[in-house]
DNA sequence: GTGGTCTAGACCACG
DNA sequence: GTGGTCTAGACCACT
């Protein structure tokens, strides 16, 4: 289910992070659901395990998953809304992505284009939740 | 004129290209135009001679300024071709992202609200070129 | 195994590129294999390890290895495919060499002598691959 | 008639050099032809009077061209002599450069075609000399 | 331990 | 004066 890209500039923990943000957003995990113990996931990446233990303490950190000693880590129940706040301040960054691109002579049409694609991809994937 | 952050993240090396990149997208920098020499940068901006030298070694590699050993450092007549090209290849990447803040409930109308401001905000600079 | 010349003109990070380019094609670098560290081989070649890492960035960039931060650095599995393609480039340049010597009064014949001298040293070389 | 570029990495003066030999092996200057002064060839390429000079400097002692002071510059008699036995020691090292190809997997008929090209390229120029 | 970046300062060839 | 290379040694994040 995890995958991760070695040959990525992007620090593997990165990585691991970024992917359960994902799989929150897109309901593949829902809350309360037990993440795969440190150990496991640690050997099928194919990762230290120090790796696997860092991105644990980063979701932790941002409030979307929680450690309970001994027994395992849990995703939090208001993981979606730390999620979305975090996603909330990337805003004003697309605005300057978008800004380059203008510059760099990309038509707004195909711009638009993209936004259009990444909400219907959106709207397939769309259940209630 | 330029300016770099040291508590960034981001290399100083890299700052600077991006910089670069964006002066010539934005018109301040012309072709032929000849730039900073390394010493004298590297004094403006506080940072080892070095710094400055990766950074234009890197923009020379993209074809955005040629180096003339002994005369000095030039804006390559093709700069904002290369460097259309190379924007035109992060399209996909930013359809991802935008996907990614759809899954964290950003609305479709405030995205476009990022691109209309980026749009406008390069109109008002626009001039013929 | 590696060794390079401190007195060549040649810029020392050039000489280590090639030669490593020398070794993949030669079948002496396998796919996913590990190169030496930065420091290692620094201090093997008693040079500096800014210049091993400058060498290394490069065989990066030309797709050669692929460097992991924390891990090491590891020969790409399409190596032989990007040094053969930059290989291509190459053959207006030796027509070009080879032009210049028949107007020095080199028979045919005897560039013809080196080809086949080429191509029986790598002969003797050949194992399937 | 005379021309460099400036974004090579090659140095001017020896582009220059190199076009001298060319010019002398095309039969495009004579033996005793008297070459054109530092000043006006300078000043014809918009480059530095010292390059032009390096550049008579080297060929002088190459044995290719002699300065008579207060005179000028003239092609040696001997010019194509000295061109012809440096190109000689050039051999081994082209040998080495198709063995390079060849390990890129060139095959030996597209390097024989290099080579049919190059002399056919000089036949059509042949003139007797 | 690894690769990556940066500083400080030197030397070289070129113009 | 310029860019390009190199050394010496430091710090950082990541594994």
């Amino acid at each position: 289910m995890y995958q991760i890209d070695i040959m990525s500039r992007k620090p593997l923990y990165e990585q691991l992070v970024e992917q359960v943000e994902r799989f929150v957003l897109r309901g593949v995990l829902a809350a309360e659901e037990q993440m795969p113990s440190v150990r496991g996931l640690s050997e099928e990446l194919s990762v230290n395990p120090n790796t696997v233990q860092k991105a644990y303490s980063e979701l932790d950190r941002r409030g979307i998953v929680y450690s309970v000693p001994g027994k395992g880590c849990f995703i939090s129940p208001n993981a979606r809304t730390f999620i979305g706040n975090r996603r909330e301040g990337e805003l004003s960054r697309l605005t300057e992505e978008i800004y380059d691109l203008a510059l760099a002579g990309i038509t707004r049409e195909r711009v638009i284009g993209c936004v259009d694609e990444a909400y219907r991809k959106k709207g397939e994937n769309d259940d209630p939740s």
